[in-house]
DNA sequence: CTCCTAAATGCGAATGATTATCATTTACAT
DNA sequence: ATGTAAATGATAATCATTCGCATTTAGGAG
């Protein structure tokens, strides 16, 4: 068995770019990364994995920031800061849900998962509105 | 001063139609429930006062299930359950985000909002899913 | 090794939600 | 009455996402 399955070559470097990156990419984003090792790479199989990869609970997703959903490959339970200024999605490794809290989710149905998020402005986009 | 000012007719209705429903509902939901009352209403009015709505912080929005952006007339802090079979949003109104918890976001910027999500499977799907 | 099949992909068209444009209407002040 | 700024309706435009279909690929059966 080759590191490189050509096989999932694609599918593979989607994961991994994921896995790799703290920006909470757009499919987009994703897509431009890639084109640099895979010149030939479809947006639409960016769309198609990270479909995929959201159903089997192999990323999550932040949210839709600006009109355009954003993924994160990070799937362990950590909270978010989303700047509505810049649109950049940061993450808030301080703070975590009290288990207690999704504990008395109860009697609702089946909850499969649970995601704390702040909306504000970031300090980057604070200090580049007082300098203007 | 008249009980319905012709000028805001229209924006009243939105606004009062979000603030009288718990269903949490998209642009279209709206636009359909006022077409009784306001058969010549567009959608792009709705779209338009939404979008004011919210800036002013008069609704919030809960976020995107199933491509389309949900609304809620209810500005107290709440916490929301989506569920990713049928798209119904719910209130849990039993629980709360701890202020010591938003408190301990800090030198990140400036915190307009916060948002806890649950999502799973409603106790409705998963009736119909076992009846089937 | 060759053939077969299922999955993965690329390409481009289609979809659907949202936004922009622009002419018209409205309310209110002058 | 009239001017002005905001609100609206109708529809075109936009943009993210999905779909359809032909092609490629990998790996297994013979």
């Amino acid at each position: 068995m080759e590191a490189t399955a050509k096989r999932f070559r694609k599918r593979n470097a989607i994961l991994h770019c994921l896995r790799s990156t703290d920006v909470h990419p757009s499919a987009e984003w994703v897509y431009e990364q890639l084109k640099a090792e895979h010149s030939d790479i479809s947006l639409a199989t960016v769309y198609r994995n990270l479909a995929r990869f959201k159903e089997r609970g192999e990323i999550i997703t932040v949210g839709t920031v600006h009109g355009t959903e954003r993924f994160d490959g990070n799937t362990k339970p950590h909270v978010h800061f989303i700047c509505t200024a810049c649109g950049s999605v940061l993450d808030l490794h301080q703070i975590a849900v009290p288990e207690e809290l999704t504990k008395s989710v109860s009697g609702i149905g089946q909850v499969n998962s649970c995601h704390l998020t702040f909306t504000g402005i970031c300090n980057e986009c604070i200090n580049k509105e007082e300098t203007a």
